[in-house]
DNA sequence: CTGCATGCAAACCTTTTGCAAGACT
DNA sequence: AGTCTTGCAAAAGGTTTGCATGCAG
């Protein structure tokens, strides 16, 4: 599932889209960063190859991305926008609340509910990107312990 | 489980918190408006009781209710945040793409995800407030029709 | 009376946008 | 060459904050 380095490149050329430096330092910073990271993380990043590079050129690039379904956009209840590529299959997130810590976990854990959202109420689920809360592993042994 | 007119001033009192005229008012919107609503909502219909409350003061209020455990706080993917009073046992959404309606059930669907983590993970959900995206059954009549 | 709450306005943070200049195909 | 993209800076939208004043307890 994952296409590897460059995917974003080439998944731009084949739609005829434009190639820019801007761009190409934009999608190699958010395959370096992989994972849930914000518009000003990946500008940041950005920055560190070339300081010339805009954050509304970050925020335009996430805009194409985001129309062309390369990457997906959370917010794990927080003010900034999360950003990740969509290179591996559906999954979703347990986010802890004390400590901030995320952690993935496969959708195929929702297709029980799934199917009964649709058979309750006639609603088709795109369970794509959901956000958990709760106490992670760690914290729950920290706080049971002392 | 819902405490009907007047809870969140009994609620204040009980903790020993000032109840002001302002904080009456805001209470009274949101018991009035009782749903998802937004700050600027529930400034609204506080403006229409007394045009002098504040909008800061609104978001203080809201702030204190989240502290007391009195509402919670979502945002169904949007960039404002919609608040609701915890009056009527753990629920979730969903949430139409399509057109925006919202419906609740029931957050018991949840079971089996919350044991599963547990035993996966060691996480220990709080499935308190999830919004799920999709097409409602509505829209995908009319869109299967046209 | 005292400290917490308020109003106002300004600050803040994240994201979006208008426009002229520049670059990709 | 023509169109799409960029940078800059300003605007926008939602939320928070500093400070002097006012009111609840």
């Amino acid at each position: 599932m994952n296409k590897g380095q460059g995917s974003l490149i080439e998944a731009l050329q084949a739609r005829g889209m434009r190639v820019t430096p801007q761009r190409a330092i934009i999608f190699g910073a958010i395959e370096k960063l992989e994972g849930h990271i914000t518009a000003e993380e990946i500008f940041e990043q950005v920055q560190q190859v070339n300081p010339y590079v805009s954050l509304a050129t970050v925020y335009r690039t996430l805009e194409l991305l985001l129309e062309l379904n390369l990457i997906n956009q959370t917010n794990f209840g927080r003010s900034q926008a999360y950003f990740a590529l969509k290179d591996h299959g559906p999954h979703h997130h347990l986010v802890c609340s004390e400590c901030g810590y995320i952690e993935e976990f496969s959708d195929t854990i929702f297709n029980p509910v799934r199917t009964e959202l649709e058979e309750q109420y006639g609603f088709q689920a795109h369970t794509d990107h959901l956000s958990i809360f709760g106490i992670c592993k760690g914290c729950r042994e920290k706080l049971a312990g002392g």
